[in-house]
Parts: structure tokens; sequence; C-alpha cells
DNA sequence: TGTGCTAATCGTACAAACACGATATACGAT
DNA sequence: ATCGTATATCGTGTTTGTACGATTAGCACA
């Protein structure tokens, strides 16, 4: 990133960025698919399902709450994880905003 | 990435990540949305629209073009560019396919 | 044929992301 | 207190992304 030109956007387009960055890998859209469909998603359940060593998985379940698309509690000796559906539905409008926005804006192009 | 486990993912993982990562730097974003007001899209407005370096900012081109969300045409001395909606439309609904289908399944959760 | 413009590409530097094994931590159970 | 299990964190190597200046390539026009 050399020297993050990133700060001199608007905030609107850095969050927009984020979430999508977010998104940007397939391991963390598997893991917030499994999580969606199991009620107490257990961290090595994930790591079941997904090619990757525990390790990596901790670092994308890190990134994913970092975002806030997922909270983490302590249950015992292991980690329960979930989505924060509050969160993911304001990143989904903010989407959704966007896109419709510029779809509004779409005219013929010369190209 | 090390050794980019990547490709064990599902195709519908992938591609659904592929999109967000084009999307996930806002000077992505800044540029599409400028493309998607602008008729006649050149280079150069691009440029000055975007606190970035002209060759940086044909980096980003280059990303977007790579994954289809948009084409360019050479005129001249320089270049037009635009959205390719259908490619855009497309990659919006696989979007919006997941997140239904993930908001479907949502359960009370128990963390 | 040369001049001037636009945009792409090259080379480079640095930062961040990805992946793993090893280690540390935290807890339950024995 | 000890052991086993689960998860987080650390250290490390590799790859990719971001950014820029410099150069190249293409085209229009004098």
């Amino acid at each position: 990133m050399a020297l993050a030109r990133k700060e001199e956007f608007a905030r609107k387009e850095i969050d927009l960025a984020d979430f999508a960055k977010a998104l940007g890998h397939p391991a963390r859209i598997a893991i917030l698919t499994v999580l969606a469909q199991k009620k107490e998603c257990i961290c090595g359940d994930i790591v079941i399902d997904l090619p990757l060593a525990q390790s990596t998985v901790s670092q994308h379940l890190k990134a994913l709450k970092e975002i806030g698309l997922i909270k983490g509690t302590v249950d015992g000796p292991r980690s329960r994880y979930c989505i924060d559906w509050k969160v993911f539905e304001k990143f989904q409008r903010q989407f959704d905003g966007w896109t419709s926005k510029i779809s509004e804006l779409k005219q013929e192009n010369t190209c």
C-alpha cells in the first residue's frame, strides 16, 4: 500500500470498500455461510469445514470480528461465533444504496 | 498468500470473493461511481477525480477490467472506459443470492 | 518527420494478506 | 496438581496489493 492514500477518499467509499474487502476471500465467505446455518457455532466446527489450518481460520475469524460482521464469546474451553446481523444488514443496505445509486446514474455508454 | 489454498473452495465462493475483492478498495469504488455518472468517461477525467497518480489509477482500472466489471476502448490518443452492466448485474445477483440464502438460514444465535 | 498529448507498462519499494507450525493460554475434567 | 482439549497468538516465509516516477507506445496535428 506504500503510503495509504486510502484516507483521502470519502468515508462512504472507505466503509464500503472495507466491507467488500472483508468478503474478499473465499474462506471468509465460507465462514459466514457456515455461521448462518448453525445455531451453536464453535470454532472447531469451522476449522473442520475449511481446507485450512486452525491458525489460519483463526486469523480469518479475527478479520471478520474486527470489522464487526461477527461476534464471539468464550464458552468454557471453546469459542462460539455468530454473525452480527445488525452490522451485516447495515453493510448490506449500504451496498444496496450504492448499487442502486450508480444504476440510476447509468447512461448508454459510448464504448 | 503462501500457497493459495483458494482453489480448494467452491467455485461460487471464489467468484463471490473475487467480486468483493475487486470492490475492496475505495479507489475502485470511486472509479465505478465516476464511470456511472459520465457518458464519455476518459481515463484522464478519473485521474483528476482521484487523489492518486496516473499510473496507480491505471492499475486499478486494469484490475476492474480483468474481472470484467469495466470495458475499455481506445479513442485516438485517449482511453474511454465504461461499466459492463451485464457483468455488474450478474455479480449483483450473485451477491443478492448469497445474502438472501444466508439470511434465510439465520437462526437466533447463542452468543 | 517531428512535437505534444494521453495512457499503458516497467521497475521498484514498501505494506498488507495469507498460510503454516509452534507455542501459549485458558478451561474442564481427572 | 495434572492432563487433555480448544483456541488464540507469535514468528516466519511467501505472495499479492498499493503507490509512485520514469519510460514507452500510440495517436493527432503541425
